[in-house]
Order: C-alpha cells, then structure tokens, then sequence
DNA sequence: AATGAATGAGGCTTCATTCAT
DNA sequence: CATGAATGAAGCCTCATTCAT
C-alpha cells in the first residue's frame, strides 16, 4: 500500500519533471520550480529521487517505459506488417496530442548526439525498442517489403514523423502539412521506400 | 585595418566556441575554458560579445553563414538538380569530417526541439538556406522530379545524411552503413522518393 | 509508572544519542540515525527532546549524573586518600572499556574548547565533581599530600589519565603504554606530584 | 610577484579562517562570514581554496607550520635542556596573548579524539613537532632527567601548560593560577617528573 | 587593447522539525 | 502514543560578468 503510493508520487513528481525538462532543457530547468508546479516542498522531491540527475534519468527511463509498452502492443498484434506500420504512425500522433513533454524529451536523445549524460542516456535508450525498424525487418523477412537497410529505414520513417509534428520542431522550420495529410503522405513514402 | 582584425578575432573565439557549445552544450560550456583554448584572456571574450547568449548567438549566426555559403555556392551551379543534390550531400559528409562542432551545433537546433533560446534561434534559422528543399523544388518545377511536399522531402533527405554521421547519434544508436556505401544509399532513397 | 516508562525511555535515546554524538559530534550527528539506531521513530524523539540541542544537553547532563554518581561512591568510602585516587583511577579504565562514548563527550568537554553551546554546557559542568580534585584537596587537608594547588594538580592528573586511552586520541598521536603499565605509571607520578 | 600576492592573500583568509573555525567549530562557521570579515566576496574564497573543508585542513596545516617554525628556533639553541622547556613554555603562553585562535584549533585536535576529518587532520599533526618531548627526551639521553616515558611525559606537561590557560578552558572550570604563578608552577612540576 | 582577480546571484541539497494519521 | 512523509531554511559552491590595472 504504502510502496504503490510512494510509486504513484514518483510518477506524478516524474509527469512535472518531464514538462519542466523539455520546456527548459535539464540545465534549465529547475528543482524548486518542479516542486511548486507538483504542489509539493522543494524537499519532497529528495525523497524520491537522489539527485537532479537521478531525477532526469528516471524520467527518461520512465519515457523509455512507456514506449515499449506502447510499441509492445503494437507489435505483437496479429496484423501484417504494413498495418502495423501505420498504427505505430498513428500511435505516435496520438502521444504527440497527449504526452509532448515525453515525445520531446524522446527526441531529444532519440536523434542526434546529446551533452546531457550520453553514457547513462545510452544505457537507457539500449532498452527502447524501434518498432519501426523491428516491423519493416518482420517485412523483409516475410518478403513484404524490400530495402537494403531495414533499421535504417526504421529510423528514417520515425524521423519523418517527428518532421511532420509541429510542436517538435523549431516554429516555422518546416511547412505545414494539414494534419489529415500527414498520415496518408507518410505511408505513401513507406511504400515508396520499402516497395519491391 | 583594425576593424579586420577585430573581425579575424571574433572569428577564432567563434571556432573555439563552437567546439565547446558542441561538445557540452550551452549551459555546460565554460567562457573560461573557451578563453583558454582561444589563447586569450577571459575578459578579452566580453570584448568581443556582450554576454555568452551573446556569443552563442553568433556562433549560430556564423554556421548558418557559412552554411549559407556553400549552398550559395552548389545552387548556383550550371548542373542538373539530381547532380547538384549529389553535390550537397558529398558536402555534408565533408563537412562531418572538417566541421564536427558546427554540424553538431546546426543539427541540434535544425531537427532537435532545442530549449536554448528558441526564439532568437529561430530568428537566425530563417536565413539558413536548405539547399536540398531548394533543389528538389527546382527539380519539380522542371518536372524531373516529382512529390506532393518538395520542402518535407528536401527536410526528409537531410534527416536520412545526419542520420548516418555516427558523430552525430548516441554511441551505438543507428546501425553502421559502411562510409562508402552512404551515399549510393541516400542516392538511391532520393530516386524512390522523386522518381516519377 | 508510565512516568517511569518515559524516564527509561529517555534514557534509552540518550544512550543512543551519545553513541552518535561522540562519534560524529553535534553537527555531524543525525536525528534520523539515532531514531532508527533507537529502534523508534523519527517523530518519537521529539515526543522526549523539544530541539536536537535539547537532546545534546541532555545527553550531556546525564554524563554528569553517572559520572558525579560514580564520584559519590567512591570520595564517601572509607579509604585513605591514596587508596581512594588509586579507585578513581581504576574506574576511568573501567569506563573506557564500558562506556566510551560517554567518556568522549564527557573530555570533548572537560580538556577542549568545544564550540557547541558553551554556555549551556558550561552550565552543566558546573555541577561535575571532580572526584580527583577532591580527593587531593582532603588529602592536603590531612596533611597527606602537598601540592601548592590541589584542584590543578587534581585535573592534571585526570589529563594524564585521558592521555592514555588511545581510544580518545587521535590515531596513533600519543605513545603507547601497555595497560597492565598505566596504572602503576600514574599512580607513581601523583606521587612525585604530591609527596611532601 | 604575482605568487607571493597569492600567498599572502592566502594567509590573509587563513587568518580570518581560523578565528571563525575556532570560535564556531568546523561546522558552525559559515564561508560567507569568513568573507566577509576577510573583507572579501563569498567567491574569492574559491579562488583560493577548493573547498570549505581544504580551507579547514590547509588552515590547520598553517598552525602546524607556525608551531614547527618555533620549535625549530628554541629546539636547535645552545641552550641546556631545562631552559630550553622554560622557553618552550613561554613561548605557548606567548601564544595564548598572540594566536589565541590557533591555539584553540590546535588543542582542539592535540588533544583527543575529534570528529572532523579525523584520517586528514591526522596525517598533517603527524608533522606537528612536539618539542617538550623531544627535549624531554634529549635530556633523558644527557642523564639530566628521569622518567620510564618521557614522550608521555611531555604531552602530560603539554596538558598542564593548556590547563593554565584560561581562554581555552570552559569557564570557571580551572580554577585560576596567578599569571605570573604559572611559569614557576609548570617549571616546579617538571622537576617533580623528571628529577632523577 | 587585454587581462584575470574579484564578485555574488542562483541553484542544488541536507536535515531538523512538524503534523496529519 | 507513535510515526514518517513533508517541509523549507540555510549553506556550499559555480561561473558569468565586471573592472582596475
């Protein structure tokens, strides 16, 4: 009883913490600031989590979580791999309505090199799974689809994707596409790319 | 005389800057440090730039300049579009190989959700020409290429290179494809995606 | 009896406390340790000890209770000075083998300038005898000894007897003397210090 | 030039340090205070110091230092054991007048067991010269004095001499010697001890 | 023009103390 | 009575920035 609650309040501190870190960057952002915006006392928060950095990392492991767990069930559903494909799409869409702190933080690691903690981080993104590359090398495999290099495309897609979300990307920098086009555009360039 | 020299000055400390800020971030970065390595003295930097922001700032500004340069340079070229696409892209990987910090520095603020300074960021970001956005458009226009979003695609490319610089990913996060075969690769992906 | 059951429970604390004090001292010392080295609560403390300076002086006073209790003991025997110095003696080795803690915080106070609450230690010490002191003061009375200041020569040789417990020296900083040797040393040097 | 500045500013804030350490203990002094009264802002500590515990340890290793310096001077004089304890002697009382808070810092940790950087503040004691034992023992060698432990026997009068100093006693815990009754009590006490 | 010694705002973290259960 | 989760004051330390030389 007591364990789940204190497992509850890690994850309600982790929620705050997630919107502080990818609004302000973990430099920026700021302990006591968290506190507040979690209706609690600066020093709750070291009840729960050791250090800044601690904090940080667990906020990413807990984002590392949620996406397998996401990617989990995407996967091992019974469908053929190009549905599959499109209900990951779709999914990530959805979390970027609900969850863009986690899709920001995510992206902030899943692409390029990054200063904060790349040795820890790594460790961390070691555990999250690329359902996009794990279900076009399904495709490869069963013969479906045809491409050289099955992950790389796998992260090429997820990229257009994050391209194609207006919050993750600088205001401005790349044109809007309407949002009921995004779907069908980003399948229609899967199928060019993984076409036989 | 004095005003060129000033100007060559400005220059080094933004070459030292740029390593820095590209290898620990701006809040990591230490305007010490970058004196140091810069041979001066700490206060000769306040000389130069007002503040880090400041110099931060115009390390941006330099990269997009520089960058703006070459584009200049390749789009202006008497060659066909998918020829001046090749040219980019070489110019990419060569840059990878001469200028790590500011491709780092350029690749954090164009795909990533960067916390420092968004908006004086951006403002600099949109005089950053993409010269493959440009190419492709150009191409569509002369009907040798053809895709429902030029600019997407030109955006989509540049994701596809950076995302075969290992420098610039987590250690171990993209799979490897040999340095010769990256661009046959990236070639071949822009034909699917433009091809008729 | 529930009045005696808090006293035995007080002093079951302030055998912990000072467990805790002598060795880290007050700063160093942690509420939270002694309550779970307790066997308590941290909250129970205070249900005791208003403040942790509150539990310090405590502790410190009931040092001097044991301490003048021992004293009593032993000056209101019926032995000879001599005999009575020897019993002294004696005693301070019992207490470094029984009660080591009690004997750090006890000569923390009486050799050093400590800076913790002087007044208020002060005040405490005030009422502890000094057993030595008082013993050579009734033997000069008795024309037993000579000494032309009873009370120095009293904590001299309490310093002396301190000095051979490597316990409450600095690691390895006073030389050794066998135990079976310390006591027949001292008790030769209040001879010579107080022969007539 | 620049160096010898370093050092003495170094001093200087040693200086000041150590009255604030002796007065407040380590814990108890607050680096901004010392600053202050050093006339100085919080940061130039840093500069000088690493941290507030090297602060401490390079302040006790300058009372070492001074202490060693004196011994040096009255230890290699041509003078005969005897007198050379009397101006060992003189020279601790001069102290008491001069360096008051040296004094106290060091009995704090000449004389028993104390919580603070134990294991460091032993390994710089270990060079504290102890120049009543040596001359103790030097006049043991020349057959001018008798004990079965000089060593100790020097501590032992090393305890009197603080015993007589008031400022680094409780008070009223001594009671007083006359102060120029002192010099002769000490000196009449080591003929007790060491007289063959 | 160039320097680097000095500064102090700001942020992380600890821990004695409180109080609702 | 007893508890321990929650609090926030307090203090160490960093580092961008200033300014006298």
């Amino acid at each position: 009883m007591k364990i789940i609650n204190q497992k509850r309040k890690k994850e309600e501190i982790i929620e705050v913490a997630a919107r502080e870190f990818a609004e302000k960057g973990y430099d920026g952002a700021n302990i006591n600031e968290i506190a507040i915006m979690a209706g609690i006392g600066k020093g709750t928060i070291y009840l729960y989590f050791k250090t800044k950095k601690d904090l940080y990392l667990e906020t990413i492991r807990a984002i590392v979580d949620r996406f397998n767990e996401m990617s989990e069930q995407i996967v091992s559903m019974d469908l053929n791999p190009f549905e599959k494909l499109k209900l990951v799409i779709e999914t990530f869409f959805q979390l970027e309505r609900e969850s863009i702190s986690y899709l920001k933080l995510w992206s902030r690691h899943q692409f390029q090199h990054n200063p904060v903690f790349p040795e820890e981080v790594s460790k961390i993104f070691k555990d999250l799974r690329q359902p996009l590359c794990e279900i076009i090398e399904e495709g490869v495999e069963k013969g479906e689809f045809s491409t050289p290099y099955p992950t790389v495309t796998g992260y090429f897609i997820l990229s257009l994707i994050v391209m194609l979300m207006p919050n993750l990307q600088r205001p401005n920098s790349v044109p809007l596409v309407q949002e009921e086009e995004r779907i069908p555009f980003i399948l229609d360039t899967v199928r060019k790319l993984l076409q036989k």
